[in-house]
DNA sequence: ATAGTAGTTTTCTATTTGGTTAATTAGCCA
DNA sequence: TGGCTAATTAACCAAATAGAAAACTACTAT
């Protein structure tokens, strides 16, 4: 794709996996055998995923031991927050509240919004 | 990356020129030429990237003569602000007046926001 | 020192992506 | 009809991506 920073945001964010490991970090902390349980995938794969999350800058490694603790970072999802304040009035002014949008909209429409082990608010 | 709305609309938004086009077509409708004019690329170029935007419920393309008029569709970007939401209390209450809050950001730094010509405002 | 656990790196494969040029479709006009 | 313009499709290429298996690093525990 692109190596800029919104770019790269969205290319880590355009994959269900990657997504759903950050919906489990927006939780708390976690380690990579934790983040890889829900998951069939080999740790490598894993470990992919967390280099391109890493390399967005979504999340950061610390290390505790053998373990490598992971987080979010918030900086890029504010940028995407930002970047998307530009279709604000196209998308209606219910937008700038997000809050009052969503309790509008979920009355009309349920549906999954990629959550998958539990409501991250 | 995958099939899913979601996981579309993310690889959508991975591509700076296709972010310039969204942006331009935030300011209203335009025929692939005009939205091919800021880019130094091959028409096939383009048209692959409205694909892509097409593809991905992001915009809808007309038909008036030889001209195929795009305009945005609002539906995927709603639905990366209803995704974005379950970082709401992770990225702070200010998500909550994306208006308040980026006039808040905007105070300290600055900064291109990936909008090409003229805000989209 | 040896074994076990947690993760990453390396190597390889198949698929997808973004771009090109050339050919094609579709509509206008004279 | 023929020629022009707008745009897409087809064929091709290079680079990136997602995955697996195997090998390796680093730490713990005995």
């Amino acid at each position: 794709m692109d190596d800029d920073q919104l770019s790269a945001t969205f290319a880590a964010l355009a994959d269900p996996t990657r997504r759903a490991i950050l919906a489990r970090l927006a939780t708390g902390e976690a380690t990579v055998g934790e983040l890889a349980e829900p998951f069939n995938l080999s740790p490598p794969a894993i470990s992919k995923h967390l280099k391109v999350l890493q390399q967005a800058g979504l999340i950061e490694q610390g290390r505790q031991a053998q373990w490598r603790p992971c987080r979010l970072r918030p900086e890029p999802l504010r940028e995407v927050a930002i970047w998307m304040t530009q279709y604000r009035r196209f998308l209606g002014q219910s937008f700038d509240r997000l809050d009052d949008y969503l309790r509008a909209l979920r009355t009309q429409q349920p549906g999954d919004h990629d959550t998958p082990q539990g409501e991250a608010q």
